[in-house]
DNA sequence: TGAATAACAGAGTGTGACTATGATATAACC
DNA sequence: GGTTATATCATAGTCACACTCTGTTATTCA
């Protein structure tokens, strides 16, 4: 019973060919026939699985986006703080995006801009995502991490802006080479865009008193009002 | 003399049906015949001014580019500092695609995408903007405004994504309705994830001593290292 | 007014998405 | 194993649209 019925491996042959010919030659300019030739199935066959060019297109990220946003919440649990949970989101999206070249591609030029792909189920998936990042944020809000002014929404865009941003200019330029090395900075430069200010006592004095006289009864540390 | 050749105006004409009608419905989906029917000419006459659709599609935006840039390099010399100019240039892309919808449709969901548009003369000048961007980055790093270990890339990737991300989701979901209000968020946000750390200066320390002691020799006051 | 140029309508080509059909191969079930 | 149901196939055909070609008419400019 581990056999895959042929119908579904047929299927899952022409996304592929799909995947590969429309990250190769671009959407507008792939056709049926050449997908359909490399899937080994004839013209017709594709439109016994898909009813349109588009709606084939529209089904290839199905899968491979449910599997990362699973992988992606099966990893949260063991997470603390909203810090650790922001930077897991963002390596994760940018893991997936690296290993998946072809798919990143799809994503980034052809699927981001298409309104038709907002009425799609996979476009639900990726809603799902964005929606796990922003719950972050509002977390981290909340217990204080990051500033109370700062707007979740934002900062999501922020994140999501430059994630695009960065996989768009490699797809076309080929820069950068290594997406992964951007985590880390990318983080820490929005964290430290948003997290709230540190509380004094991690600034610590030491008075070295030298001289005869004996010590003062006391001493009242009052430190200036800081600036927003 | 005032008088533009009729030639010109009728090329004018052509291009601004075309922005109206890409940016209505579509790349793709727009015909020809409908562009040439809005803008009063004949189908061949816009073969005459154009050898193919992508590459009417291509020139709409050369104006309103240079333009811009213009627009925003004649302001620089005003501004003192990096964040004031970054700031502005920020604002000023912001402003260009709130004001102009139409074409902010066009680059953000038909040409940022485009492998061709790479080689085109408007994208020439789309790229001077980006370096314009990078010297201010660059230039805070240099005058200790920015943290030294800053990469000015990620930084320009940051910028530049955010944008594009709040544009494509505007013209895409409606959403957020007025992007000049995240204006100042946004780089507030950034500003404070690169500023150099602040001097130890503005931190003022009074010390009050109370008691019938006399106040020692020498108080010497010894700063923790800072985590980075 | 006359010569050069631009714009025109309309017919024609080629490509590629999608449909329809009837024949053939494959799977499923008794 | 044989029969039925279903998938796949090749093929031919439709349609829309980008783009070309041609000869005629309108505009411009001197």
């Amino acid at each position: 019973m581990s056999k895959i019925s042929p119908k579904a491996e047929r299927r899952e042959r022409i996304i592929e060919s799909a995947l590969k010919i429309f990250a190769e030659k671009g959407f507008q300019d792939a056709t049926i026939s050449e997908i359909s030739k490399a899937a080994g199935v004839s013209d017709a066959t594709v439109y016994e699985y898909f009813n349109s060019k588009e709606e084939l297109l529209f089904t290839i990220p199905e899968d491979i986006t449910v599997e990362t946003i699973r992988e992606t919440e099966r990893v949260m649990p063991f997470l603390r703080g909203a810090e650790s949970k922001l930077r897991a989101i963002v390596q994760s999206y940018v893991t997936i995006y690296e290993q998946n070249p072809e798919y990143a591609n799809l994503i980034m030029l052809h699927l981001k801009t298409n309104r038709n792909f907002l009425r799609t189920r996979a476009f639900e998936v990726v809603r799902d995502a964005a929606r796990m990042l922003l719950e972050c944020i509002k977390e981290g809000i909340e217990t204080g991490t990051f500033r109370k002014n700062t707007d979740p929404y934002l900062v999501r865009s922020i994140i999501l802006g430059t994630i695009e941003h960065l996989c768009t200019r490699k797809h076309l330029q080929g820069q950068p080479e290594n997406m992964l090395s951007q985590v880390d900075p990318m983080v820490d430069l929005i964290l430290s865009g948003i997290r709230a200010p540190q509380e004094q006592q991690n600034i610590s004095i030491h008075l070295h008193m030298t001289g005869t006289a004996k010590a003062p009864e006391t001493i009242t540390i009052v430190p200036e009002e800081r600036k927003p």
